[in-house]
DNA sequence: AACAATTTTGTATAAATATACAAAAACCTC
DNA sequence: GAGGTTTTTGTATATTTATACAAAATTGTT
């Protein structure tokens, strides 16, 4: 199906550029080969939880919206979780999930709801998420754990 | 000027009641003697920087924006503090900001900005702001400077 | 594969929002 | 307080976004 990653695609097009209108969003979708019409686009942006907010400049961009905001059910974000994860690799104690430019948080904030005990926390940039374990072998469990989600 | 108190209005509004559309706003706003327009509505939600998000029951409303994500430029941010602010107090090493409901995240926000290093930490709910400083004296010291900035 | 049921999408348009422009109000400065 | 300057607002409207409805696509079942 399309939909999932003409999705993925509106994620990472919001985070690599500032797009003001749904039209614009058409046009940069159509470029990448998505031959879709704004009344797609404006409830993908209803389904994703994505925010037009002012920026400096005074202009208006469509932005994904921080983690503890965050409404949507918990399967669209299992959705998004495999649309926007790129991998997944340990280092000792820590898994790094590198994700889409500007979904890390969205990302973080999905591993976090799934309470996994071997976790201790997580911390999380524009594109990547740190997911902290006790030691090297909760690391490739939790890393295996997620990895099982992908599919 | 009935600017900001009308913004503020606006704040606390949208954070006790889903507003779906900005014409519902101005009403709420009339109810509330306000005597005002739709376009003035507009331009405020974009000052302020507020979001128009979609809730679980697949409808829209209007939200007070997450404090990392915030972009509004500082000057706004005091006008907002002073406008969002209802008591400073302290106990021992706290300093306990009460503040318009749903905007104790702005204002927390803009406490952290001001760098004061007597200053731990803030932690917030809908409507309260906690400042941890070191000893007794510190909060005292604190609430005295944000109970400045009020002026 | 034929059919029914569900989901996704486009078309057309209603609904909602942003803004150009002009007027009004608030603010200065002399 | 007259006259100039800046800010705020309303009116009217252009722009943008959401959605009803129908069509198309996808999925599931036999």
């Amino acid at each position: 199906m399309a939909r999932n990653s003409r999705q993925a695609k509106i994620l990472e097009i919001i985070s690599n550029k500032a797009i003001e209108t749904q039209d614009e969003l058409v046009s940069e979708l159509r470029a990448a080969n998505f031959d879709i019409t704004q009344a797609t686009i404006s409830r993908d942006i209803k389904e994703l939880g994505l925010i037009k907010i002012a920026t400096e400049n005074n202009k208006y961009k469509y932005a994904v919206i921080g983690n503890t905001q965050n409404p949507i059910a918990t399967n669209k974000k299992m959705t998004i979780f495999k649309e926007c994860v790129i991998s997944i690799k340990t280092a000792l104690n820590l898994v790094v999930v590198k994700t889409l430019n500007g979904t890390a948080g969205l990302v973080s904030n999905f591993i976090d709801s799934l309470s996994l005990n071997t976790i201790l926390g997580c911390t999380y940039g524009d594109d990547t998420v740190m997911v902290v374990t006790q030691d090297v072998e909760d690391g490739k469990f939790i890393q295996s754990k997620l990895i099982e989600l992908l599919n």
